[in-house]
Formats: C-alpha cells, sequence, structure tokens
DNA sequence: CCATCTAATTGGTCTGACAGTATCATTGAT
DNA sequence: ATCAATGATACTGTCAGACCAATTAGATGG
C-alpha cells in the first residue's frame, strides 16, 4: 500500500458555500440596495439544493446584515445595507462573552474618543452641532429631575451624536457598540453624585463649545480629560467592588 | 366598532427565541466553555419545536460564535468562548458593504493605536516584546529581499502585535479589524517604495523603543507620527485615483 | 371611486426519512 | 494480553413533501 502525505479533507457545509456565492454577489457586484433575491424555492432550484438548506443560507446572510426576509405574498429577501448594528451586537457580545472588566471598555472609549472630538471639531455640519445640543438639552434636565436612567441614557446619546460628527462610520460604529455596553453596566454604578453629574455637564460644554468653534486641538484635550475623568472615577468605584461587566442584559 | 390605537404586532419566529433563550442561558447562567448543549432532538423534545427550528435557532448561536457544531458520535454543540473572529468578520463586512473609503479607515486605524502604543508601553510583557520583534524582523526581512505581500503581512502583524501588549481585548479586537481590511486594501496600492518602506521600518523601532522602555507619552507620539505620515501617504496616493475600499476578498 | 372579499404567492413550521461522519465496542489475529 | 480491523451507534447534514400563516394583487360589488 502506498501513503501519500494528505491533510485533513475539509467538507464545507451546503448552505455555508451557498451563503458564500450570495455574499461575494451582494458585497462585490454591488446589487443595490433594496433588490429582491429569487425566493426559496426558486433558488433552491438554481442551486440544486434543498429548501432547508437555503434556508440556513439565508438565515446566515441574514445574521450578517446584508439582507432581510419578509413574509407574505410579494415577500421574500431583499438586500440590505449593513449597519452598524450587527458590529454593535458582535462587540457586546464579545464584550459579555470574554466577561471583559467595565474598567478595560471605559478604557477603550477613552482612547477613541478623543480623536473622535478632534474629527468632529473638523468635519461638523451645523445639523450635528443641533442634535448634539438636543443631547445635552436631555442631559441637563434629566440631571436636575433627578431621572437617573434618562440621564444615563442621554450621556449615551451625547456621545454618540459628538462621533456622529466625526462622519467616520468606522469610529461612528465602534463608539455605538462600546456606549451601548456602558449604558447597561453604570446603570448599576453608584457614584453618580450631583457632583459627577454638574462636572460631566460642565466637561459637555467646553468640549461642545470647541467643537462649534472648530478647535480640533481644545476639543481633543477637552473629551480626553473628560473621559479620563470617567475611567478614573468608575476605576476608584470598582476598586472596592472589583466587579466585571454585569452579565444580565 | 371601536377604534383603538394599536401598534404593529410582532411575531418574533421560533428559533429567534430559542436562539435568545439559549443565548442568555450561556453568557448569563455563564456555561463554561467546552460544555455540550443537548442534542438537536433533545432541543427540540424540550422546547416544543421542530428539529428544522432547533437547528436554525443553533445556526444563529453559531454565527455569533458563541458554540460550534461538530458531527459524528459525540458531536453536538458545545459552548466556546465568543472570539473577535466574530467582530472582525462583521466589520470586514460593514466596511465593505457600506463602501467606506480606505482613508477613512486608515482615519479610524490612526485614532486607535496612538492610544494603544501608550497602553502598550504600560502594560507589555517580555514575551509581548519578543512578538513584536519578530514582526519588525519577518517585515524588514521582507523589505529586503522584495516580497511584497510578506512585507504587508508582516506589517499588519506588527501593528497587531503592539496593540496586543496593551492587554486590552476591545483594542485588539477593534485594531485587528481594521488591520485586516487595511491589508487587504494596501495590497493595491503602488506607494511601497523602498524609501517608504525604509521610513517605515525605521518608525517601527523608534515606536519599539518606547515601548520597551516603558515610556507611554512617546510611544503614543511615535506611533501617531507613524499612523499619519501613512495616512498623509495614501491621502496624497488616492487623490489621483479616488478610489474606494476594494469590493473583492 | 372606494371598500371588501378572494385567491395567489411567499416565508414559517413540521414530519419523517436517509446519508455522512466520528466515536465506541467488539472481535479476531498475533 | 495487545493491538488492529470491523462493525454498531449516536450524532449532525440533507432532502422531500406537506401544511400553516402572513401579506398583497386583483376581482368583485356597492
Amino acid at each position: 500500500m502506498i501513503s501519500i502525505e494528505l491533510e485533513r479533507v475539509r467538507v464545507p457545509k451546503a448552505a455555508d458555500v451557498l451563503a458564500a456565492m450570495l455574499r461575494e454577489k451582494i458585497l462585490q457586484g454591488g446589487i443595490e440596495v433594496g433588490t429582491d433575491l429569487p425566493n426559496e424555492r426558486e433558488l433552491g432550484a438554481q442551486a440544486g439544493l434543498s429548501r432547508a438548506s437555503v434556508r440556513e443560507a439565508l438565515r446566515i446572510l441574514e445574521g450578517e446584515g446584508l439582507i432581510v426576509t419578509r413574509v407574505g405574498r410579494n415577500g421574500g429577501s431583499a438586500v440590505v445595507r449593513p449597519s452598524s448594528e450587527t458590529i454593535e451586537r458582535s462587540v457586546g457580545i464579545f464584550i459579555r462573552g470574554q466577561g471583559i472588566r467595565l474598567e478595560a471598555v471605559l478604557e477603550a472609549r477613552a482612547a477613541m474618543e478623543p480623536p473622535s472630538a478632534r474629527f468632529a471639531a473638523m468635519h461638523r455640519s451645523e445639523t450635528d452641532l443641533v442634535e448634539i445640543a438636543k443631547c445635552q438639552s436631555a442631559l441637563e434636565q434629566a440631571s436636575t429631575v433627578g431621572d437617573v436612567d434618562g440621564y444615563v441614557r442621554a450621556n449615551r446619546d451625547w456621545h454618540v451624536q459628538v462621533v456622529r460628527a466625526s462622519h467616520n462610520e468606522l469610529l461612528i460604529a465602534f463608539i455605538s457598540a462600546v456606549a451601548q455596553s456602558v449604558y447597561v453596566a453604570t446603570d448599576l454604578e453608584g457614584f453618580n453624585s450631583v457632583e459627577v453629574r454638574n462636572a460631566v455637564i460642565r466637561a459637555h460644554r467646553r468640549v461642545m463649545e470647541a467643537i462649534t468653534a472648530g478647535d480640533a486641538d481644545a476639543a481633543s484635550r477637552r473629551m480626553g480629560r473628560h473621559v479620563g475623568a470617567y475611567v478614573s472615577g468608575v476605576r476608584n468605584t470598582q476598586e472596592k467592588l472589583n466587579g466585571t461587566m454585569p452579565k444580565e442584559q
């Protein structure tokens, strides 16, 4: 008997192959958003696969945010532009699954936000400024009323809105994802004293001034101090609790 | 007939509900990695669903990187720790699907890498330094030999290895994802002259010195100059081509 | 012209079966 | 007794076919 060097043979699943084919057709072929894919039975006939396998492939693409599926007549799978939601989902699962400490999440945020504020100062439009101001109003309103949940949510929205003004889609996606996880976590943190809240409000105002004035250096510097203070605050609180990211969503 | 204010009724799919249940059990319950889920027929019996629906749910979780499934006796679905691969996949799809310009991707990278270098200088271990040095050697080797693909890959690996030294899992995931996309793109860029390559090598060395010395400020500053120069270089090249991220993988 | 009903189209779900694959258990030869 | 071949077994992968549920195009009637 002869013996040949042979690596382990890979047996890709039918659904994976079909999903890869469709994915490339969508991404490379640049199929315009809104186009309908053939219905499941048709796809099965074309690919020579059962409807079950086709459905599995479509499910994969749906999970990747490349298509949406509707039932009913004229329903079916339509191509959509992948949004940052997919990134936010996977980042959320990553954070929870790895049990990443809140401190590390804030550290990542603290790394990304100052440059984002810089870009925001450089590229912000008028409507960007209005949107940021809206969040700030909601923040101050919630703070004076004492609406803790509203305050935390407005805080998250303010930071997301600032990075939106940078017009860098990747930074927007990353910071949105991280901010969402921080929002879920800081709900439980007890360091939301009146003093802290007022300091946050003042810091936000100074960052907004710099962004409005188009002063990139000041925006970056002030945002850096702001998020840096936040990290320190949480670090001190956590030293006593030694907590990780909460497990529940 | 009375008329009531009624929002659109949501009809969640069976598979989505089951997937959500299992996801929470895995993430919240903190099921240890390696645990086997019941087999598909058993899950179907417990949930009162058909095997098809169960399989769809498992597919969702697999796509989220929460389980892996093996065939054969003693096969089945086992819980795994979600890795950064899931994030890298979704970021890659996001970049390609949105047609994000290479310049914007590099901008995001330029925002994240200086702080990462700072953390690396603060937290790097001895093995981190060795790994970074290995990438640098490969880089210089490929550069002298003229192996373009090897050079670009080693360049990507060096940047990833530096952020690894920061020991911040989120930054590692983000930069890995972005670096992968940059790697795919810069293959096509023609600005890999000998002068540029040598400048890159020198810049890397200076960053490594700072990280080794634990000089956080210098590491951040030097990395900032390095990636900043990279962005400028691509910006100049692109001004003539006006290109976006390439569509092919 | 508009409201209403009907029918066609499409995804969602179920059932049952068989194929493919990896492990376990047994057997048989050395 | 040891170990390699060989079958049994317990899983996932795939298929075919049917029916249900949601949605809407088109027919019907006022």
